[in-house]
DNA sequence: ACAAGTCGGTTGTTTTTACAACGGAAAGAG
DNA sequence: CTCTTTCCGTTGTAAAAACAACCGACTTGT
């Protein structure tokens, strides 16, 4: 596990730990090591979690099977990125996806209530690791929720103008750039590339705004 | 403020935490009143949050403008509900929305470094509320999740095909029921009820699935 | 320099959706 | 019981999206 640590240092939950503090922490915080190989599950549909996991090595994918056993991929994970921490809630009931590795992967695993719980003796440290994951998912609480805002308008334009309005905010300015390509930002408002394209021209030409690659100004 | 504690036993944040204990919480946690007449702004977008807060009273919009002044309802905010905790990671940037009182309103605000760093001292029950924050923001978190999923097909036969073998996972059961009307249900998955009505029928029709109100069943 | 690949815009066709309007069944109120 | 309201299915039409296919501009690698 130790050859992990410079990994973990990157990683959300250890952000501002030094390596040795982490080093020393693991047995307090309940950390396990698990590997897989390609194509192992980490995680089955129907599991109950009660393990924070940080993918240390490799990377996964997380899919779904509907009811007539359409798969789909819903995501993927790769090194240094924390999962299944919106599982860990008791009331949360078993995990509706399978997270599987598409290469050679190690994972690590973190007790939820070893985490959560701040110990009163040494780990001078657990108080700020407690302190990383609460931001760390209420700043992925945010995203979701301004997703979620942006997708549930009912017209790509609509869609279009909640994300841009969002971003020109966000840097406020009425111009602004977005870290995504064309295809990227459709496929972040769940439409087609090129209806969006054509909806894009379509706003430029009403005069609502102008745009050239990922620069956007609004009018 | 010791007039809601009543209310504050039965949110989430308290929960199996005592009156009396949470009264002699309120001081540790940096707890402050505030009342709002109907149609005061208790939040403005642009400000940077660094409190959780708990409806007590009352009830609130949040709300947004686009870039052009168009106003929507993103949601609201019943007494016992606590928002804001989407907001307070220190990376999370000013707030998108205004939170209005739609009818006189009384909110108490928690410094969330009080809230998430237990106190040497005193305080038995901080170690708990500290968890209860945890799930309940890894709750929301796992709901949004599976929300985002829902909405993130392209038709609404995909959408309710996403949702309802959802539920039936959930239930562990080809025959279930849903906690909306359809009305509720279309809002959900934000597609028109009436095309959604259309789409369920002719599922039915094609033998997928069966339905009376809100139960179903799949095939 | 050339080939291959990526990216973004455009067009036309087909499918799907939103929207509006209506009607019947059931539930609830007076 | 009757009136009103709510819920849900149905239909038709107009609008919008998905889809597929194509093109030109640029990049990248060889």
């Amino acid at each position: 596990m130790k050859k992990y640590i410079p990994v973990l240092k990157r990683t959300q939950m250890f952000a501002g730990v030094g390596e040795n503090e982490i080093g020393s922490m693991l047995s307090c915080l309940g950390a396990r090591l698990c590997t897989y190989k390609k194509g192992e599950y980490v995680f089955r549909q129907g599991e109950h979690l009660n393990d924070i996991t940080v993918l240390v090595e490799g990377n996964l994918h997380i899919q779904r099977d509907d009811y007539w056993g359409n798969r789909s991929i819903l995501g993927h994970i790769s090194a240094g990125e924390m999962f299944g921490e919106a599982y860990v809630a008791p009331e949360s009931g078993a995990l509706m996806n399978d997270v599987v590795a598409m290469e050679d992967s190690a994972v690590i695993f973190f007790n939820v209530n070893r985490v959560i719980t701040t110990c009163p003796s040494a780990c001078r440290f657990h108080a700020l690791v407690v302190r990383n994951m609460f931001f760390a998912i209420s700043e992925k609480n945010r995203k979701l929720v301004q997703k979620l805002n942006h997708m549930s308008g009912r017209t790509t334009r609509e869609k279009l103008i909640s994300y841009l309005s969002e971003e020109s905010k966000r840097q406020n300015s009425a111009k602004f750039e977005i870290p995504f390509n064309r295809q990227q930002l459709a496929d972040f408002l769940s439409v087609d590339r090129s209806a969006m394209s054509n909806e894009l021209c379509k706003m430029r030409d009403e005069g609502l705004l102008e745009f050239e690659k990922n620069r956007f100004r609004m009018f």
